[in-house]
DNA sequence: AAGCCGGGGGA
DNA sequence: TCCCCAGGCTT
């Protein structure tokens, strides 16, 4: 197993080629020091100024790796701020209605973690005295908290040495050491890695340099901290297999009226029990297109493209004079509180009718 | 272990 | 057009 480490007969060439810190698949003694000190200072100097990163509050940090689930940086910072400035702290967020908390969440999708957030900050207001767990392992038991999400909140805000693994410290850790390490393994090998000096920016370091620089596919190995500690430079065995994508197409009605009351939309409400985006708002479908056509329309008045889940949608929306489903007229001043869910956000939008 | 849940942006 | 993302929960 130590078959590479001798195959030149010069010392000097030790710490000169990769392969030689890298011993059966794993990091070792003095390059793990340099690994951390170098991944440090990195990222000290190079990280992202992102909103969470501000300070170290619980309430700031777990709102933020909620957000973060499966979703992108970019997508998170759009709705973040807007979410802090409706619920500041665990107890607004406890005090307030889940449809307003949906509300503000439209557009991130992944609803569910909305109403396990909100669930969780109500444990926390009363069972906890509006104080967060320290440890991972108090934390883990809170609705939408995993084993994830648990590390990162208890290593950022409180310092508890403890490994994250997300997909980005997952190809970090396989591309550094040539070894596809995964599961329990992987986090074992995380948590040998992790600077228990600095266990939240060690952390984030990680997910930082898979995110900028170790990235799935063209990763800039030029310019990462610690290339020099690298078996692979790049090269990643994908066991990945890709979700075929379907493509669809769907139509949607936008009814749209002035009366006394102002302007109004006609929504309706999705069954709470769908799957789906369950409860949120949204246009109603159109099932029958023929209908639509009879009635005068030629065109649609908007046509917008949408991806959910593994299909990609070619969405028609249509003025129709009068609604044909179950639903409610919707003052469009109300809307910003209203749980839409992303499509009909983006409809409302294109369609000027929110700006 | 595998399937399911949203949405968007870059390559 | 395709791919993948600071995962958690259920079965």
């Amino acid at each position: 197993m130590f078959n590479n480490s001798q195959e030149n007969g010069r010392a000097g060439q030790r710490c000169k080629v990769n392969k030689h810190l890298i011993i059966a698949g794993h990091i070792i003694g003095a390059s793990l020091y340099q690994f951390r000190s170098q991944l440090l200072a990195w990222y000290e100097a190079r990280a992202r100024e992102l909103p969470w990163r501000k300070n170290r509050d619980p309430y700031r940090v777990w709102l933020s790796e909620i957000m973060l689930q499966q979703t992108r940086v970019a997508a998170v910072v759009e709705h973040y701020h807007e979410f802090q400035r409706r619920f500041p702290d665990v107890k607004k967020l406890s005090a307030a209605r889940e449809a307003s908390v949906l509300a503000a969440w439209s557009g991130l999708g992944y609803y569910r973690r909305a109403r396990m957030l909100h669930a969780a900050a109500r444990i926390v207001a009363q069972k906890h005295g509006g104080k967060f767990p320290r440890t991972a392992q108090e934390l883990r038991m809170l609705p939408g908290i995993g084993r994830y999400t648990a590390a990162a909140i208890a290593s950022i805000a409180f310092g508890e040495p403890v490994a994250v693994v997300d997909g980005n410290v997952e190809r970090v850790i396989q591309r550094i050491t040539g070894n596809p390490l995964r599961g329990e393994k992987l986090w074992t090998e995380a948590n040998g890695w992790l600077d228990r000096q600095r266990p939240g920016d060690f952390n984030q370091a990680m997910m930082e340099l898979g995110a900028v620089v170790c990235t799935p596919r063209a990763p800039a190995c030029l310019t990462c901290p610690v290339v020099h500690l690298c078996a692979t430079r790049g090269e990643l065995a994908t066991g990945k297999k890709a979700a075929p994508r379907k493509k669809r197409e769907a139509h949607y009605a936008l009814n749209y009226r002035t009366n006394g009351r102002g302007c109004e939309v006609f929504l309706k409400r999705r069954s709470i029990q769908s799957s789906l985006m369950a409860g949120m708002w949204e246009l109603p479908e159109i099932d029958d297109l023929s209908q639509v056509r009879s009635g005068g329309n030629a065109e649609p008045c908007l046509t917008v493209r949408h991806s959910i889940t593994v299909t990609d949608y070619t969405v028609r929306v249509w003025r129709t004079s009068a609604p044909r489903s179950k639903g409610k007229w919707i003052p469009v001043e109300g809307l910003n509180n209203m749980a839409l869910t992303g499509l009909a956000r983006k409809i409302l939008r294109k369609a000027g009718v929110i700006p």
